[in-house]
DNA sequence: ATGGCTTCATAGTGAAGA
């Protein structure tokens, strides 16, 4: 029985929610995790997504983050947070659905690396590699998936010279991101032959989704338990296309 | 060209995103 799972930065889910039931349905993933939906848990919008045939977890604060789980399956050992780290802002959830543990991660951004929120999203992820540690002992079959706002290396940038050094691919971040990939998690997406540029994120302004200037930063990583049944991974660019988008595009990886 | 767009909180603009 085959299985699809699908991360996707919807930038607002109030603004987003015909996108996402329109794209729900043509796509039919078994598994969705969902960043920035920018809502309260009170405003989460549980009657469209289970007339949609999806139940859903969330974990949302006002006007910035929040991240949601939707599956078509119910989905069971729900955690919201990273342990012992002391966070108000909503960018966890955690869910496993039989013998697979899923990860959903809104990654902080940073700024720039000269700002404050850039020393927090380097703790962070100091945090999350703690975490991730503990979970890979408990769920040899682990997804950690969703906006990681890190590009792995140059060829994910369209134009590595304009970003280098600064947010997103400087060198302490992708050197954070190696160090929690080294403990037994893979990039679905390079597992597969890819065409040149492909990106998960355009910027609003300049044309830039037109003119393919992106970064590829929204990644589903995979354990070695499920190495073998990943069938492929792919970026969905068809919504960025529509009518008022998200400013990233859904990733997709597809299991046996 | 440190702007450029979009969303949210707010009722003017300003923060934040990446």
């Amino acid at each position: 029985m085959s299985f699809k799972i699908a991360s996707w930065n919807v930038n607002s889910l109030r603004v987003r929610l015909t996108h996402l039931l329109t794209w729900l349905s043509q796509e039919q993933p078994d598994v969705v995790a969902l960043q920035e939906i920018k809502l309260e848990n009170k405003d989460f919008p549980i009657a469209e997504i289970s007339q949609a045939g999806y139940h859903a977890v969330f974990n949302g604060q006002k006007a910035y983050n929040g991240v949601a789980l939707l599956s078509k399956q119910p989905l069971e050992k729900i955690e919201i947070a990273l342990p012992n780290f002391i966070d108000d802002q909503r960018r966890v959830l955690a869910a496993t659905l039989n013998d697979v543990r899923i990860i959903n991660l809104y990654v902080p951004n940073g700024a720039s690396v000269e700002s404050d929120k850039y020393i927090y999203k380097l703790e962070w992820l100091r945090q999350l590699h703690h975490y991730l540690q503990m979970q890979l002992l408990l769920y040899p079959k682990l997804i950690v998936l969703g906006d990681f706002n890190i590009a792995p290396e140059d060829r994910d940038v369209r134009d590595p010279k304009a970003w280098e050094g600064g947010i997103l691919v400087s060198e302490l971040e992708r050197a954070a991101l190696q160090a929690i990939m080294a403990e037994g998690l893979l990039d679905s997406f390079r597992l597969f032959e890819q065409g040149d540029k492909f990106y998960s994120w355009w910027d609003y302004r300049m044309n830039a989704f037109r003119r393919n200037l992106g970064v590829r930063i929204d990644h589903i990583l995979i354990s070695n338990a499920l190495r073998a049944q990943c069938d492929s991974c792919y970026i969905d660019k068809t919504p960025r296309a529509w009518e008022r988008p998200s400013d990233h595009a859904p990733i997709i990886a597809k299991f046996t």
